[in-house]
DNA sequence: TTCTTGCATTTTGCATTCATTTTTATATGA
DNA sequence: TCATATAAAAATGAATGCAAAATGCAAGAA
C-alpha cells in the first residue's frame, strides 16, 4: 500500500501522460533530428512497459512529430525545407483567422491585454533583448487565438506549429529582419484596436510569409543536413 | 554508390490497416452515435488482438474521431452544433488558401477537368439528380485541393472534414439552398477560369458559411439528440 | 584492402496474461 | 418498495512473452 515510488498523475491514462513526454522530449531537443526512439531505452527511462510507450508513438505518428518505419521503429521527423513551405501558408490562412475572429469578437479587456503586452515587446525590441522579445511575442500570438474563441481553431494551429518547432532553427534573424516583424505587430496592433479584422488577417499573412522565409533561410544556412536526411528514410 | 531505383515495397502494419478499418466503419455508420466501442467485440469481428486495436483507438481519438474516457473505453465522437461552428470557419479558411493557391498553381489541364466536372454537376443539379450531384461536389473540391498542391493543407483539411462527417446528416437541403450552392460553384469556376484568387478565395469562404448553416439546421432539425447527447458524456 | 555472406544479437509486432477499475447483479434493511 | 451496500462479472489498463524481422559483426572471397 505505502508505495512511496507512486509518482502518478491522478485521472490521466498514462499513454497520455507518456506522449505528452515525448513531445516535450521533442521540443526540448531531448530527442532531435531523425534520431531514432528505441522503445527498450524510453521504457527504462521513464519506467513503463512498452505498451502504453508504443501507443504513444503512434500519436505522436499521426501528428506528424514522428515517422514509423515499419519493424524498424520510430525515429524523430525531420522538418525539410518543403515541408516549411507547405506548413507556414496553412498556419498563415489559420492565423488570419484568428486575427478576422478576435477583431470580432474579443473583449476590450483582452485587446488592452494584448496591446500592452505589445508595447512591452516593443521595449525589448528597442533593447536588443532578443529572448524576451520571443517570449512575449509567442504570448501575443497566443492572445490574440484565444481572442478567436474557436477552440478547434486553436488545436489545428497548435499541431502545425509543433510541427514546426521540430526545426530547433536557430533565432537569429537579422536586425533588418526584426525591425520588419515589430514593423508588422505594430500593424497588427493597430488592426486590432480598430476591430478592422480584414486588415488584421491580410498582415498576419503577410507577417507568416516573412517568417517562413526566415525559417527557410535558418534551416538552410544553419542544419543543412535538415533537407538531406530525410532522403535517406 | 549504388544508386539504384529505391522501390520499396509497401508493407502496412496492422494497427494502420485497424484504423483505416474503424474509421470506415465510423464513416460508413456501422459504428456511430456517441456509440461505446467495445474492445472484445471489435477484437473477435476483426480476427485480431487488443494490442493493435488499441493502438488504433487512440490514433482515432487524436484525430477526434473518438473519445476517450479513462477507465470507460472509447466512443464515438458527436458532433455538437457549437462543434459544427467551430470547425466549418477553419474549414472555410483553408478551402480559401486551397483556392488561392489552385488559380495560382493548377495546370491547364487540371482547370479544364474542374470545369468539365463543373458542367457536368450542373446538368445533375438541373435534372434533380442529388446523389451524383453530391459525388460530383465531392470530386470538385478534392481536385481544388490537389491543384493547390500542398498535402499539409489537404491532410489537415481531410481532418477537420472528417469530423464533419461525424454528423451523418441527411442531405436534403432545400430546392432555394441547392440553387444557391450551384450559383456559388459557378461563381467559383468563373474566379478559377479567370485564375483570380481573392475572388475564389472569398466565395469559397462564402460557400463553406451557407455549408455551415445547411448542417447545423439538418443536426437540428434531424437528429436534435446529436446536441443533447454530449451532454451526458 | 573492400565487399559479401552467414550467424548471433537486438528490436519490433502482436498475442497473451495479470491487475485494476467499472459495471451489473444481488441481497439486505429501513 | 426503495435505497444502499456488497459481491460477482465484465471491461479496461498495463506488463510480459514469443515469433518475426532487422541490425551488427565477423569470417571469408574477390
Amino acid at each position: 500500500m505505502n508505495d512511496m515510488a507512486d509518482v502518478r498523475i491522478p485521472r490521466t491514462s498514462l499513454h497520455e501522460t507518456v506522449t505528452e513526454h515525448i513531445r516535450e522530449m521533442i521540443f526540448s531537443g531531448t530527442l532531435s533530428g531523425g534520431d531514432r526512439v528505441p522503445e527498450k531505452l524510453l521504457c527504462e527511462r521513464l519506467g513503463i512497459s512498452r505498451t502504453p510507450l508504443r501507443e504513444a508513438l503512434k500519436v505522436l505518428a499521426s501528428e506528424g512529430l514522428l515517422t514509423l518505419l515499419p519493424n524498424r521503429g520510430a525515429r524523430v521527423a525531420r522538418l525539410t525545407v518543403d515541408a516549411v513551405e507547405e506548413l507556414f501558408p496553412v498556419m498563415g490562412a489559420l492565423e488570419a483567422l484568428a486575427g478576422e475572429l478576435a477583431c470580432a469578437r474579443a473583449t476590450d479587456d483582452q485587446i488592452s491585454e494584448i496591446r500592452a503586452m505589445h508595447y512591452q515587446m516593443a521595449l525589448y525590441h528597442t533593447r536588443g533583448e532578443v529572448q524576451s522579445y520571443f517570449e512575449l511575442n509567442q504570448r501575443i500570438h497566443e492572445a490574440i487565438l484565444a481572442a478567436a474563441r474557436n477552440p478547434t481553431l486553436k488545436t489545428s494551429y497548435d499541431a502545425l506549429a509543433g510541427r514546426v518547432r521540430l526545426a530547433r532553427y536557430r533565432a537569429n534573424m537579422s536586425k533588418a529582419r526584426w525591425d520588419q516583424a515589430m514593423a508588422e505587430h505594430e500593424e497588427m496592433l493597430e488592426a486590432l484596436l480598430r476591430r478592422d479584422g480584414v486588415r488584421l488577417a491580410e498582415v498576419q499573412r503577410r507577417h507568416l510569409d516573412n517568417k517562413r522565409a526566415t525559417v527557410v533561410a535558418a534551416i538552410r544556412a544553419g542544419t543543412a543536413d535538415a533537407a538531406e536526411g530525410i532522403a535517406y528514410d
